[in-house]
DNA sequence: GCCGTTTTCGGCCCGACTGTTTTCAGTCG
């Protein structure tokens, strides 16, 4: 694990420990603050420490004195006092119960105090303890309310992918619109970010009759616990393990609600304390002078009480865009309407299930100009991959079909296997009669760095992208390793284009990672990678990512007309 | 513990819901 995500660990656990311990809770929040910052961070504090020493950590917004010289110690001796000190008057179980919902630093204490539990199964006996009801503002709902959130936490231990929250937020969306009191509906926090994963799911509505949404929302066929229901706000889990809270507002509350529940919370915290220094408040009803209400009908009109421009979700990290937006500076991000085709989906040659011509007419359909269709290669057997008498036979097929689609055009393309060297699955003769090549990896060793592999694929001409370069599946597996800087070097060297992999449990290149191809002015290609026609509007995920690493449409090449790509795509074999 | 156009002390986002209370504490987002 990188340093940066240790320290971040271990200030996480000192916050849930000193809550615990009933530590002034500003303290407590500034070091979970700290661990945010550590977790997001992609410069190593080790190679800040080791520059500009404890004066460099002292830099970074959020690190003063005290946490730099934690950082310090832990670097040199691989831990810190405070932390030793902390952890050794909590027991390890405790931190664990903390994060369930339902559980806080309060209950949790006062329950260790009375019955001295440390363990997880004792714990567990004690809210069947009859003397539990005892203690003050301990009664029997509140015990179930614990207990039910057990259940829950075992459930739903993990966040779900972006492209699952999707499917779920589009058919519920489908359910409320049918509420005759719903006005506005919006999905927002980190989904409409378009985080790559979303812990829950949060929806905004307005309309006349809150109790009455709420009812309805509760209602849903696929709730399977109701966690709260009042007038505003309501709380269900569906299919017993994605938690979806619905909230209610009023019409001219709906931008600056909008705003407050988009997040994100570091957004929140940065664009609160600008109204401040401005003599506003903002909150989730409108942004306020004193008692007098200035702004809040739409998100527009909150950010511009501020004098900032209006701030795309997939930006709202408090990664410079407060700052972009006061000075008017924000980026003039890629979207969908930019995506002139997808150069990465599968057909029935290999696993994909949909014919060419069926991906053909789809493409068009969709608004697109061209497709790039890229089966697997002869090594992948478990996909299907094409022999090379099949893959001839493929594109004679492309060639048949493009001259009956009018201005529409089938690239021909491949997704070759990056072997265990570092050669390609096809012979470059058989590359050269492509109109361009995806290079990717689908086999590698346990723990395997396969950074050597993918820089020695980049230096073939006639490989354009290099595939989800990392082979990370969201939740299931890391993927392999692989030295980002050194893809991202090559890739400048050799003029190769990165993939933004828009597949649900991909996403890969993710945001941070494309963002500093962005920044060494790398070009990437956001691809779908779909196995059939129902999988293209994946790239709406893709966009997401692209949108939260800064991306304009320059910066991504199939956005460019057909001519414009084509030229792009042979630079290298020039 | 951090931070500063309210600058070395005294704030730190703030409101809804729940359950237990009889005016509020705890938890959550």
């Amino acid at each position: 694990m990188k340093i940066n995500k240790m320290l971040s660990k271990r200030f996480e656990e000192l916050a849930s420990a000193l809550d615990f311990l009933g530590e002034n809770p500003f303290k407590v929040r500034a070091y979970l603050k700290v661990s945010r910052i550590l977790d997001e961070m992609d410069e190593e504090v080790s190679e800040i420490y080791k520059m500009e020493g404890l004066s460099g950590l002292e830099k970074i917004p959020g690190i003063g004195e005290g946490i730099a010289k934690k950082i310090a110690e832990f670097l040199e001796t691989g831990t810190f006092q405070k932390y030793e000190e902390v952890m050794s008057q909590v027991p390890p179980d405790l931190l664990i119960l903390m994060n369930v919902p339902g559980i806080g630093p309060r209950t949790l204490k006062q329950i260790y105090d009375n019955f001295r539990v440390t363990k997880m199964e004792d714990f567990v006996k004690i809210l069947d303890d009859p003397r539990l009801l005892q203690l003050p503002g301990m009664g029997e709902k509140k015990i179930e309310n614990i207990k039910r959130g057990l259940e829950l936490y075992l459930s739903m231990q993990e966040r779900m992918p972006l492209g699952v929250a999707m499917g779920i937020v589009e058919e519920l969306l489908e359910y409320m619109n049918k509420c005759e009191y719903v006005k506005f509906i919006s999905p927002c926090g980190s989904y409409r970010r378009m985080k790559e994963t979303v812990g829950d799911i949060d929806i905004l509505v307005v309309g006349p009759n809150g109790s009455e949404i709420i009812k309805y929302f509760t209602q849903y066929p696929l709730v399977s616990d109701v966690l709260a229901s009042g007038d505003t706000k309501g709380s269900v889990v569906i299919e017993n393990k994605y938690q979806v809270d619905l909230r209610v507002v009023s019409e001219e509350s709906w931008g600056a609600a909008l705003q407050y529940f988009t997040g994100s919370k570091s957004h929140n915290v940065k664009v609160r304390s600008i109204a401040k220094s401005k003599g506003l408040k903002v909150s989730e009803y409108g942004v306020f002078m004193g008692d007098k209400y200035v702004a809040g009908r739409e998100e527009e009109e909150v950010y511009r009480a501020l004098g900032m421009e209006w701030i795309p979700p997939e930006l709202r990290e408090d990664q410079g865009e407060v700052e972009a937006a006061l000075a008017g500076n924000l980026p003039n991000l890629v979207e969908f309407k930019d995506i002139k085709g997808d150069l990465h989906v599968h057909s029935s040659y290999s696993d994909g299930s949909s014919s060419l011509e069926e991906l053909a007419k789809y493409s068009i359909s969709f608004g697109y100009s061209y497709l790039g269709v890229c089966d697997h290669s002869k090594s992948v057997k478990y996909a299907g991959g094409l022999a090379i008498d099949g893959l001839r036979e493929k594109n004679r097929e492309i060639d048949r079909l493009n001259s009956e689609l009018g201005g529409f055009r089938l690239l021909k393309g491949t997704e070759v296997d990056i072997l265990a060297d570092g050669k390609l699955d096809y012979p470059d003769e058989v590359l050269a009669e492509l109109d361009f090549v995806v290079a990717s990896i689908h086999m590698w060793k346990k723990n395997e760095d396969a950074t050597e592999r993918i820089l020695k694929a980049m230096e073939s001409p006639f490989v354009t992208i290099i595939g989800h370069p990392t082979g990370r599946l969201i939740g299931q597996r890391e993927g392999y390793r692989v030295d980002i800087d050194a893809i991202i070097e090559k890739a400048v060297e050799t003029k190769t284009f990165i993939e933004i992999n828009s597949y649900y449990e991909r996403l890969d290149f993710n945001d941070v990672n494309a963002k500093k191809a962005k920044e060494k002015d790398v070009l990437l290609v956001i691809n779908t990678d779909a196995h059939h026609t129902g999988q293209f509007s994946m790239v709406r995920l893709g966009i997401g990512q692209a949108r939260r690493a800064w991306l304009m449409p320059n910066d991504v090449i199939n956005t460019r007309p057909l001519e414009d790509l084509i030229e792009l795509l042979n630079t290298k074999r020039k």
